[in-house]
DNA sequence: TCCTTTATTGCATACACTTGCAATAATGAG
DNA sequence: CTCATTATTGCAAGTGTATGCAATAAAGGA
């Protein structure tokens, strides 16, 4: 999955300017077949770009969210965690273990359109998690 | 809504300890009408606690998230807030002005059922939240 | 009531993330 | 190609959150 030349072409018309900065977080973000921590993401683009802070790291991913590039999610405690837009899902995450499971988009399409009509919100389908125990970790509660 | 005697004295037959610094905050959460922040739970808290420290209040918050005392959602961007645990439910935020809107947990059940068949996890009903764009705001975006 | 055990606190420190501001550099215009 | 505009960066400082460790104090037993 990566982000397309027309796609970062449209946010320099829009105004926003392309700096290598920018584009080595994208790049890096988008050969992650993962997701990435802000330190993960700082620890890679630093090889590339010495100058780099990790201020620009977080400004830089909280851009790329807002303008829909990157999506977000809090998957644990506290941190959150990026990955490139693309094939929409969510995740749901063992609180005992921290294994991590992708649900399709389309296993929750219905309730989504089911909240918009009863809420009037336009429900950004981006990203929801959620917590459970995985099928090994409930055995073990139980038991 | 607030945690009963009862809770808070099983608590203690687990070995934890019911000190002066877990009651307030129990306490500060259970007036609240609303979620609090980390930061607006030790301002209430430490007027009746003077020595009380922030690092205690996260430790606290956490310990009684730990123990389905308190839920815990990820309302906004990055900043986390809690809740005494009590009537289930899950919010709804609007990305543009940030009002927030209730769902109970009942519109949700038939979902996490589905979602409990499906992928063999125990989903823990907590929490979740989704973003979009209320009413109002939708309008804006779309004009 | 006093003692013992050990969970919890406070302190200090460290890590995670954000923000103001002056300097830098990406764009588009000439 | 050069210049002006202004979005973005780096730096430094500030807020938010987590954690190791010694001191404190809650709870149960004598």
């Amino acid at each position: 999955m990566a982000i397309s030349d027309q796609e970062l072409s449209h946010l320099r018309s829009q105004g926003f300017r392309l700096t290598p900065q920018r584009l080595a977080i994208v790049r890096a973000l988008s050969q992650a077949h993962d997701h990435l921590t802000p330190g993960e993401v700082y620890r890679q683009v630093h090889g590339e770009l010495p100058g780099m802070t990790e201020a620009t790291v977080y400004r830089t991913l909280n851009f790329l969210t807002e303008q829909g590039l990157v999506l977000v999610a809090h998957v644990g405690h506290g941190q959150l965690v990026y990955e490139i837009a693309g094939h929409n899902h969510h995740h749901l995450i063992c609180q005992a273990c921290g294994q991590m499971q992708e649900i399709d988009h389309a296993e929750l399409a219905a309730f989504f359109e089911q909240l918009m009509d009863r809420t009037g919100f336009q429900v950004d389908t981006a990203h929801a998690t959620f917590f459970g125990f995985c099928p090994e970790c409930k055995q073990e509660e139980t038991s």
